[in-house]
DNA sequence: GCTTATCATGTAAGCGCTTACATTGGGCGA
DNA sequence: TCGCCCAATGTAAGCGCTTACATGATAAGC
């Protein structure tokens, strides 16, 4: 093996006469020292001589040269990149999510692989399939998308790196909201002013899994039992997290012989919906129809939203910070956090 | 990921190696073929006969065995990703468009890295620092982020392989909106409405060089001007295409003396922000100030702004569609798509 | 039957880095 | 002055693939 490597492949799609981009050879050569003392003298690792390094850094800046990552992953055994998986993609929570872990992620320098995963199979072509995320980045960062526990231990015991957001997972950190909590306090107060007739517009689709708005419903069931007015399930209606899922869920309960008084929605996003239909049927919120979102979505504000609050944005840097702390640690501590959420009484309820 | 190095190591004892990722030598071994026919096997390239290709397959799904996609790049040459840079990440605008990429990119089985460029530096190290994008992808898509020309030469000669949005970009395909054009139709409305003392809602911002909205300004104020109501210059302020921005700009037009009566707000959300200025004011749109706005955002409606429609998913699938023909054709070919704008009427304007 | 395309497969040289280990050369205590 | 230690640097073996080229076998051509 003492062959020295001339024979450089012709670009294979592109017509000749490029400049090649320079390789850590090239400054080694320029530099005068060997390719290990370039590689670390650009990591900053030790047993670097000064003057070494600021020809090193010199040379380099002036060749334009930047270490191939590609190569730099095969031979150092880490990608430098998270992937990040969402339901979907153009929907405020999912956005503002990953603005959070985006933020958190440049600063360590980590690339963030976006996935949108929309339905029950990509999940699983996603998570098992010749796409298979590792290998692709370090770890993963679930925003609502489920992890079987059966899932969760085979990928635990490969090594694997993993947060969740949304829901709690066995072996890995997560961080979750007390959703039962928040719903229950929507229902105490749609009871304190008054309610007893009380719909719900939940997030529930065909396509997903979703825990989210199985446990809220729950939470918003038990607390209306609890205070003596048990849900009539046949006021629940399934918006799929949308804002024209909420209009039409909405526009369903209007028109029932014996509409509610009030309504718990799921999403800002839905309300919004909800509250467009109120406003078509000529009616107002709150006195025709009071409404109670979830999220405290920007726009809340405008349309006078009582909400529950949850700050998404720190929920993604959390995130991103669990996973960067996931990435290094060499002993894997998980950690489960439940960040708060809060009543926001506006105008709508 | 970490604990594999050590791993390695290790003399291959047949007695655990449980959680040892199969690799391309366990395939070929178990298959009793060499690594060459594993890997054209594995990607169905010819000259492999039928039946070691159906039993190559069949041990490597039994092993779960799945390439790295680390390793083939370096070997293979290209990477399988393409990097797209945005402003920021959390704006209806954004988030559309990058769902409408990453649709047509899944489709390609080519995976997106997602980056968030928010100020002028963030852009130049994106561009140049240690993080270069190429080297990390095949391809880069800039939604809105300026490129220079000195720049896009220069990568045009690094044989790079970029699609912009939004602006127009010598060397490389680009997808872009009639900006003037949308812009004069704004113009065109609010003055046929009666309007002739009209403000603007801009989003320009000191951290970018947005072409955008230079571009709808000189459109709008070329047709206030063809249509014989030049500009009032001390009408325009800057929203930086926020709701907020929208909000407070509207706040100090309306504190005017001489408030305008109507105002072209360069995003749907700055106009949000600005009818609620005006609620705010107890003023109605479109009796007290007429409002038109640009996006045709999904809750565009439920305000009845009047609206410069564009189809924002749409323009992310083009997007994708070039970036996708540029990784795969040799003979660089430019294309420079104009998606159309629509005036769409409702009730503020 | 013998040469020659043709296809199936194997061999091994990289891809551009990282890093364990080897080597060198001072500085320094004795 | 000698030897030791350690910082500075070099050497080279991978990382797990892809692919040009070599080899072998089989079918076809005359």
């Amino acid at each position: 093996m003492r062959e020295m490597k001339d024979q450089r492949r012709d670009a294979p799609t592109t017509t000749a006469g490029q400049d090649k981009r320079a390789n850590i050879e090239d400054v080694a050569a320029a530099a005068g020292v060997s390719v290990a003392t370039v590689s670390r003298a650009l990591r900053d690792l030790p047993n670097v001589a000064p003057s070494t390094r600021d020809r090193v850094l010199a040379v380099a800046s002036e060749l334009a040269y930047v270490a191939n990552p590609t190569a730099s992953r095969l031979a150092g055994g880490r990608t430098g990149t998270v992937a990040v998986v969402v339901p979907v993609f153009d929907s405020w929570y999912f956005a503002k999510v990953v603005a959070g872990i985006e933020a958190v992620l440049k600063d360590a320098d980590i690339d963030l692989l976006l996935y949108a995963v929309d339905s029950e199979d990509a999940r699983k072509k996603f998570l098992a399939g010749r796409g298979a995320w590792w290998q692709r980045g370090d770890a993963l960062i679930m925003v609502d998308v489920r992890l079987t526990e059966a899932e969760a231990n085979r990928f635990d015991q490969l090594g694997a790196r993993i947060v969740t957001v949304g829901c709690e997972t066995p072996n890995f950190s997560s961080i979750t909201l007390d959703e039962k909590g928040a719903a229950a306090a929507a229902a105490r107060h749609l009871i304190d002013t008054g309610h007893t007739r009380i719909g719900v517009l939940t997030g529930h689709s065909k396509a997903h899994e979703f825990r989210v708005p199985v446990m809220r419903l729950e939470g918003f069931q038990a607390e209306l039992e609890a205070l003596g007015h048990p849900l009539d399930s046949s006021l629940v209606r399934s918006g799929g997290f949308s804002l024209d899922g909420g209009r039409d869920g909405m526009v369903e309960l209007l028109e029932l012989e014996n509409p509610p008084t009030a309504v718990f929605s799921m999403s800002d996003e839905m309300a919004f919906g909800a509250l467009d239909a109120i406003k078509s049927h000529n009616l107002r919120s709150p006195e025709d129809v009071a409404i109670v979102g979830f999220d405290d979505n920007d726009l809340a504000t405008l349309f006078g939203l009582t909400t529950v609050r949850q700050k998404v944005e720190t929920i993604g840097a959390i995130a991103g910070r669990l996973v960067l702390r996931a990435m290094q640690e060499s002993d894997r501590m998980t950690e489960h956090v439940v960040t708060p959420t809060e009543l926001i009484v506006r105008a709508t309820a």
